[in-house]
DNA sequence: GTTGGCACTCGGTAGAATCGACTGCTAGAT
DNA sequence: ATCTAGCAGTCGATTCTACCGAGTGCCAAC
């Protein structure tokens, strides 16, 4: 399990001057398209500069200093560092997302059918494909659900089945064995019984239980018990990974994608770092400030979903801090305004 | 979607000179550990051979000749074929699983409670932990179990959804929209004919359905047909995939590892081979004999689970195909085993 | 402040030399 | 007839050298 690690914060000056930030624009821009150091003359070539490239030489000494770019040896042109993609970030003016690629989503989303985990991989696979990086979906928390009916099963002797319909659709289902026989008579009861406790309650709390002795009383005791008791395990939604194989393309080092895929396998670190963004009301994590070793030369685009107002899960693309923050942004916050309303569709029985 | 290729058939003899067998044993088993070409000499030094470093090459040539091994280039060791792979895995006494690790297993499986996802998923990081492969786990398929009890819900004005709880423990719900108004005692009459018609029956038989026209009718039919709609999807299983990054590292090749990965993704793939493993009753596939051009250089380990006979799932292993074919052989068997049985346990409700 | 010119740095590539692990072959030993 | 010791030959890997060129820093001139 990685660890997290202390945010750094810098503070350099918060505005650079006209050129030195179209300087700073034209080398992530072109770096990000060519993966590697841009040059004084490469920046001086283009029309959104006009200046020699001595001119442009020595701006990139003050941008280097600064923190902004830095050099991978003496005798190479310069790469953006962390702070200088996160000026980039900061600055960058929303783009918008190609018509073809607006049609695919509005396609996929118009076709697809069926409950919401297959939506969640799907949507994954089709933000990894749009955008050529990893894509994480993190589903609605079951945690403010409430239950909409609930039923006991006769399994077998001794063993049932306690089954809860919550209003965001989901089924949580436990069965559980008993030290003491029961009959079908006591099932339907019992399952009568949690039907009338549960009905509009949370999964996470309290509800006041029978106390007496009889079998269908210790049924239904147990069977709430059961369903209660591993409540909190499922909070925070379940997590979809898509691309995965993106990763092995995105970085150089064999290392990398190996500590890479290791932290997308945490299924909780994935939601938490997320989760943490929105939170912050960040939308782009790079390298350092995701707080994870491993993810270093890693980038983080997150938007959450919402429904209402209320947060119901999280979209997010990782790739390398080199990637296309533009469209990565633009294709995270298409694709979640469309999976919102159609989870908005889904749970339409609420509270 | 990668395409699957005929599988070759070669047809060497049978079976090897004691002698050699010993060297090519010796030269898988040094391959295995080294990931290098292995040359006469270091074979002649074991004592399960006993002939000098020249006899071992003209014997060398001899298994060349016939399939069994292969030079990276003239001046090099060798290294084993697939063919060559095969024979030591169809003559490779069945190893055990050191106590160790049986313990490990064990302590898992008595340690670990709650529903069948989460112990697919964690037994497959399991798997891949104990083995240093990448691991796969087939969950149960949906097919034959029977509906135990179902019921409509009532969702929102034309919206509803049914839920069906299986016999194998395992709960489908669909919601669906109507064209039509109706009331909570339709829904609740409505639910005791779903019930009615589909308890005792599997998803994918068909069931004679009201065909009159009132409300009540018209929800048993849409709620049944919804739930027959996407059964068939269901088939097969869920896929867990765990240790994905150990690719990474089992091989040289960035493009191998994005390749391996891409199939990883595709679960109906992954599933497909693994059931098509089982069914021509093969333990281990090799290189080509996976069917996939991508996985040339993996083999795969599997090890079906089955309860009272049935087939519940499969336990598969991916590794490069130099992997530790003992090691990985007997993991996948103890924890198919353990596995088989904690399926028979929770699923006690059948026909 | 900007620019052209210029010496300098240093990674990357190509070619030559060397090393060493192995092989295949053959002649002699068992 | 089988095995083995010896030996010349092969070829990848490593090292070294030279060299090229992209790109820099600095400076003097505009």
């Amino acid at each position: 399990m990685a660890r997290r690690s202390a945010r750094p914060t810098p503070q350099p000056p918060q505005e650079l001057a006209p050129r030195q930030a179209a300087i700073l624009d034209a080398v992530v821009t072109e770096h990000v398209g060519t993966a590697q150091p841009v040059g004084s003359g490469a920046v001086a070539g283009l029309n959104s500069v006009h200046a020699s490239p001595a001119t442009v030489r020595s701006e990139m000494v003050t941008l280097e200093r600064e923190g902004y770019l830095t050099q991978p040896h003496t005798s190479a042109g310069r790469i953006p560092t962390d702070q200088g993609y996160r000026y980039f970030v900061d600055h960058l003016k929303r783009g918008e997302l190609g018509p073809a690629q607006r049609q695919e989503v509005a396609n996929f989303f118009s076709s697809i059918r069926g409950e919401i985990e297959g939506v969640l991989e799907r949507t994954s696979s089709l933000l990894s494909s749009l955008t050529d990086y990893t894509s994480v979906v993190v589903g609605p928390s079951h945690a403010s659900a409430r239950v909409l009916t609930a039923l006991i099963i006769d399994l077998a002797p001794r063993r049932a089945m306690v089954v809860a319909v919550m209003s965001d659709t989901n089924v949580e289902r436990r069965s559980f064995d008993t030290t003491f026989d029961f009959t079908a008579t006591d099932v339907y009861e019992a399952s009568q019984n949690v039907k009338g406790l549960l009905v509009g309650t949370s999964l996470d709390s309290d509800v006041e239980v029978p106390s007496r002795d009889d079998t269908v009383s210790k049924l239904t005791r147990v069977a709430i018990a059961t369903l209660h008791e591993n409540a909190t395990t499922n909070v925070g939604g379940h997590v979809v990974v898509g691309g995965a194989a993106k990763v092995a393309s995105s970085f150089a080092l064999k290392d990398t994608v190996a500590q890479v895929l290791g932290i997308l396998e945490q299924e909780v670190v994935v939601a938490s770092l997320l989760e943490d963004m929105i939170k912050r009301g960040v939308s782009v994590a790079i390298g350092a400030e995701t707080g994870f070793e491993p993810l270093a030369s890693c980038a983080v685009v997150v938007a959450p979903v919402t429904v209402d107002g209320i947060p119901a899960g999280a979209i997010g693309l990782l790739g390398p801090t080199r990637m296309n923050y533009g469209a990565a942004m633009s294709a995270a916050e298409v694709v979640s305004a469309h999976l919102a309303h159609r989870i908005a569709e889904e749970g339409v029985a609420r509270g």
